[in-house]
DNA sequence: ATATAACAGTTATGCCTTATAACGGATTTG
DNA sequence: CAAATCCGTTATAAGGCATAACTGTTATAT
């Protein structure tokens, strides 16, 4: 999973013109290489403990906001609710969360951490923690967080779209 | 395909605590969101076109190198085989490139564009230049190399780990 | 030179992610 | 009370990505 062949070391002298320079100057192809290896680090830190990316993202959510209904996990996710049933019964087959139902509303279900998830919490984090300073240890935490800032002005321009009806 | 419920909006006062405050902090997490919204609008912008994303990643490539193999393209994008012969067959079908025996190698193809390929290729260009300066726009030029820049730092890091066996 | 290994493209297959339509039960609204 | 809305769910589809295994071709080694 996570052997690839390295074309640095495959092209040899390693001062080719790479094959897509085009493609390097748009931002979205860079956020995609640099995300896909993010990625395929990521799950193999991820699965020792049983958790892909997108069940560890729910999982802290859910330990950060102790009760909150699923449609709720949903959208801070940005995951359509269908999507979310699999991840939710993922958890709680795995014993890390608890599906009780709300208060006041019986057909919500609020979400909250188990002692078991706490305590997976407390070691995954860690590990992503860990795996993601690996990933940005070439970054001096200046350009690391302007790198984040960078990310957040960009995810903020599909917010913007409204006033200007330019997307269907 | 292109809308998405606005939390911000449905927060009402628009200053909560964001529910995804800690994975926040992960930066693989930010790119995950960033890239999302990149994909999404991107995906609107080449449908005209009859155009994927890998699909023009693809032809982008054999206009900047006509003549190169299949196994040399996936390379450049770091797509495996298997999975490049969808996108080449339907690259042809579309009539944008031409699958030619190689010379001196009767197992490979040679990928060139055809005219149309070519003009298509301007054509797309230009948009997703366009779509990514929308992106970006909130970013001046400086912020914008220099994420570009931090997006190559982290996607060498896969290629630093060979001394070290950390990765199996 | 000939057997063996390596390579190019392909097929088949499976998993994960994401998106949509539609349903039943519950709640709110008019 | 009736209608619209919401919650979680099921079914379904498409796309991206990865692996094993196969055919034909080329390179390597004895």
């Amino acid at each position: 999973m996570a052997n690839r062949a390295d074309p640095a070391v495959k092209a040899g002298s390693g001062h080719e013109p790479s094959r897509d320079a085009t493609l390097r100057s748009f931002t979205g192809y860079s956020m995609k290489r640099a995300f896909h290896a993010i990625q395929a680090d990521l799950k193999d830190v991820l699965e020792p403990f049983g958790l892909r990316m997108l069940t560890f993202s729910a999982l802290v959510v859910i330990v950060d906001n102790p009760g909150l209904r699923q449609a709720e996990l949903a959208d801070a996710l940005v995951i359509e609710r269908p999507n979310m049933v699999l991840i939710v019964d993922q958890l709680v087959a795995a014993g890390l969360i608890s599906r009780a139902p709300a208060e006041g509303d019986r057909r919500a279900y609020a979400l909250r951490p188990t002692e078991e998830g706490c305590a997976l919490y407390q070691r995954a984090t860690a590990a992503v923690r860990a795996h993601d300073d690996r990933m940005t240890k070439n970054l001096d935490e200046e350009k690391r967080q302007l790198l984040v800032s960078a990310l957040g002005l960009i995810e903020a321009v599909q917010w913007e779209e409204d006033d200007n009806g330019e997307r269907s």
